[in-house]
DNA sequence: CGGTTAATTAACTAATCAGTTAAATATAGA
DNA sequence: TCTATATTTAACTGATTAGTTAATTAACCG
């Protein structure tokens, strides 16, 4: 078997197992609610292996109500691999730092030739599936 | 092929190619220098694959330099994996929250039946390969 | 009990993955 | 041009993955 961080990084390599999480991220659910979205593209088997492996990786937990397992989500697992990648923060802001410095180059020269200056927003990071 | 974040996390989710990132992330590399960790427990070709697996998924980029390659660690698609990551921090902070409040009541306990409290560094995240 | 719903397990297949060795390509430099 | 170094490509293998259908287990309910 592999180390943590690797089973984590492979179970959220997949779209449809991301999706789970992000469903599960508005509350607990049934494996056949969490199914139903993808029972045009895929059997419920497949969803079911695709829970286990999200068990087994951490991400989620199911415990038992009579016939239904509600699943939940474990934040655990997302916070090891999160913190893992805080290492490398500093790679992508630096690259940042090099655009702005290029935008305000560029708004700079339109500014003296033309019009008002322009600006980007750092923050506002987009949340997406 | 799949999506880009698919790619980026299957790219992570192998401990070899994250020992990569993490010695680009001293500065660039030729692949032989890449490689020198692991020929004892595999093959050139092998890294040279692993290198590919990177690449594609827009973790690192290549350039030449006569017969080497050096290798760069590029910021973005780590980015955009931390960023999706993000939209999770409130799952691992809430159960930060709930050990909060559980180490408090035992901390409480101790104090009124013995002696000194504990406490417990939530910063200091560990830097990990 | 007998039927229905929820979920899992088994057995199988096709595709992808991680590694191998051997051969090929590219560049430098004597 | 010949040779050495750096790297990639080809062809192959065994293991793992993502899906399938069919059968099974578990719990509720009339």
């Amino acid at each position: 078997m592999q180390d943590a961080l690797s089973q984590t990084f492979a179970a959220l390599a997949d779209p449809t197992r991301r999706a789970i999480l992000a469903r599960l991220s508005e509350g607990e659910a049934s494996v056949s609610d969490l199914a139903a979205p993808f029972l045009g593209s895929m059997s419920l088997p497949a969803v079911t292996k695709h829970l286990k492996v999200l068990e087994k990786a951490g991400l989620i937990s199911k415990s038992r109500n009579a016939q239904w397992r509600p699943c939940k989500l474990e934040g655990e697992a997302l916070r090891d691999a999160s913190s893992w990648m805080e290492q490398y923060r500093v790679f992508w802001e630096e690259s940042l730092d090099r655009l702005d410095a290029y935008l305000k180059t560029v708004t700079a020269k339109k500014a003296a030739s033309k019009k008002r200056p322009s600006s980007r927003s750092r923050k506002n990071v987009r949340i997406t599936k």
